[in-house]
DNA sequence: CTGAAAGCGCTAACAA
DNA sequence: TTGTTAGCGCTTTCAG
């Protein structure tokens, strides 16, 4: 409605020749400096208000917005916040894990709510030695939250040395220095065994890596009441992508399918897989294989039997990482953020 | 065990001066020109190969990294394309959503592969009608993915008229000038409709909302369908927050099941909570009721029965989304690209 | 309340 | 091959 032909071989030839790209540009048609110009868009109160509100109309009329580039430039603060997702090992899949995209849509939410745009980044720390201190000192971003420590926990701890503005998901370590938001994994873990072995399963097994901190201080956990109950538990490492992880468990589960009757899952996903794989071989779950597993996604409760697991706040996650971070970005020295897990029992134990 | 103490007072009295924090502070140390720190640090051949390689060094040893910032700015390219997700009137969940946010990884991992850093914004476009205007007009990103058309159809067209680097997920109307990137939902729906009729089903549902495109095809092409082959189709309307789809299907199946024998999901997430609803009442799948779903979700093959559903290759949508917006970053008017859903036959129907 | 002017840190002509 | 210089577009003192 508002293009060329009337306007401009005759009211106004100006308007066609400079579209307004710069706060200079509205300035000069505002008939004001660009100083006022920036004052008015800022919304500062120091400029007269009947100015201000034709500015804007101005800007408006003309879909005109600054430059952020040039504004965080200028201003030394970016108004965005990283996240970044460290790929292990197991470079392939996981970006899909679906807990980590769950709880990065949550992110999404609280930040955007703040005001942070997201810059969102997923690297192979094996491949690029300087992953977060790139990220970090790239500028473009005020602070950062890291998704999954992977097998980046030393890494992270030197940076976090010197820089504030970080908060970590992920698993708490005993004298840890860099800020962690995270379930109680050993607790989990623990959970999880005295459920299985409360269940009626006396000999145990761990599917999952237990290299990444997370999965190692459930496998922990569990090892802890095993021991104390009188129940044997066995580590069975799997890696994370899914095509793999279903032979390996395949596998594992064909041969010594006798010699274990519960099964404790590093993941919801771990705990799908195997789920089929038993079902594939026609072992009865859980009459003669108990499982429980962890994370407690959407879908655990829609597989049959619905599956028994340890339950991990991705909505508290999500906030607590925000709110640390915002904390740190005011300079605040945070502490970490242990949420409690807990046990959801449903069909599989 | 870095700190001041021991440099200090008198192995370097420089050192602790001045932190290098600009392409200048480096040129100083280096002992050359700020341009030539600028052309060694981009690798640039026309710099002496023993000055750039001592440059780098000594950037690497401060790690030194140049302001993204003030170089987007002066290059005017930012190296950044934004992702967004709009949400329709359902502002709650579909974050969540595993199809988006599967898609979304992958287009992470295509996105850092052709060296592009990724600008994540979620968006309720009913409470911001400039949202999509906002984002591009901001100067931060080189281009836009949006991942779902919402009920922003319109909007979309309009931006689409003079901006080209923009491509969307989302379903290709006839005419339409966007660059889409979608599976062919009509086709999609009337796969879906075969096979429920084909298994023996007369009176179908389709459960989801049909007021976005995408679901409205899906809609569309189960009726062509049931048209033609002497059946019956009634859409029953779900919104898209779990707790209120399991509610709203679970009452509908109370009342009515008696009185559909087939029901189409418009997506797998809606299937599972179907299929759970059913089994909550008792009803026997297929037996009683067949179901189609359609993304065929990684869990779709772990639900029992096994879910029959129609399969969206997230992956080549993925690439496709990045390889057509590439070509638009080089000025091209690209087609847009419509893949072809399959079919895939478990236990449900 | 508004204008003028000085950069934020970098890159890319243009010279040398 | 390197140095010098002029901005990218904005914000913010400092004057008026």
């Amino acid at each position: 409605m508002n293009r060329k032909s009337e306007l401009e071989g005759s009211i106004d030839p100006e308007a066609k020749v400079r579209p307004i790209r710069t706060i200079t540009d509205l300035a000069r048609v505002a008939g004001v400096s660009p100083g006022t110009v920036s004052r008015a868009l800022a919304g500062k109160s120091l400029v007269n208000t009947k100015t201000r509100e034709r500015i804007q109309a101005l800007a408006r009329e003309h879909g005109f917005q600054p430059n952020q580039m040039a504004s965080k430039l200028r201003r030394q603060k970016t108004g965005v916040i990283g996240v970044v997702i460290p790929l292990g090992h197991d470079r392939e899949q996981q970006v899909s894990d679906s807990f980590f995209m769950t709880l990065l849509g949550h992110l999404a939410d609280e930040l955007t709510e703040k005001g942070y745009d997201i810059m969102l980044r997923r690297v192979i720390p094996d491949r690029d030695e300087d992953w977060l201190d790139r990220f970090i000192g790239s500028g473009m971003i005020d602070g950062v939250i890291v998704i999954g420590q992977s097998n980046q926990f030393a890494r992270i701890e030197e940076v976090a040395d010197g820089y504030l503005p970080m908060v970590v998901w992920g698993n708490h370590q005993e004298g840890q220095r860099h800020c962690v938001v995270g379930a109680d994994n050993r607790l989990g873990g623990r959970l999880a065994a005295e459920r299985l072995i409360a269940a009626g399963a006396t000999r145990l097994a761990f599917f999952g890596d237990t290299a990444p901190f997370e999965f190692a201080a459930r496998y922990a956990g569990a090892c802890d009441i095993a021991n104390s109950m009188g129940a044997t538990i066995t580590a069975v490492s799997t890696h994370l992508s899914p095509a793999q992880t279903a032979q390996e468990l395949s596998r594992f589960l064909a041969e010594h399918h006798g010699e274990i009757d519960g099964v404790f899952a590093a993941s919801d996903t771990i705990a799908f897989t195997c789920l089929q794989e038993l079902r594939k071989l026609g072992i009865a779950v859980p009459d003669q294989i108990k499982i429980v597993g962890f994370d407690d996604l959407p879908i655990a409760e829609q597989t049959l039997p619905a599956l028994t697991t340890i339950r991990q706040d991705i909505q508290a996650g999500a906030h607590g990482l925000v709110d640390l971070l915002l904390r740190r970005l005011q300079g605040e020295e945070t502490e970490s953020l242990v949420l409690p897990p807990k046990l959801v029992v449903r069909g599989t134990a």
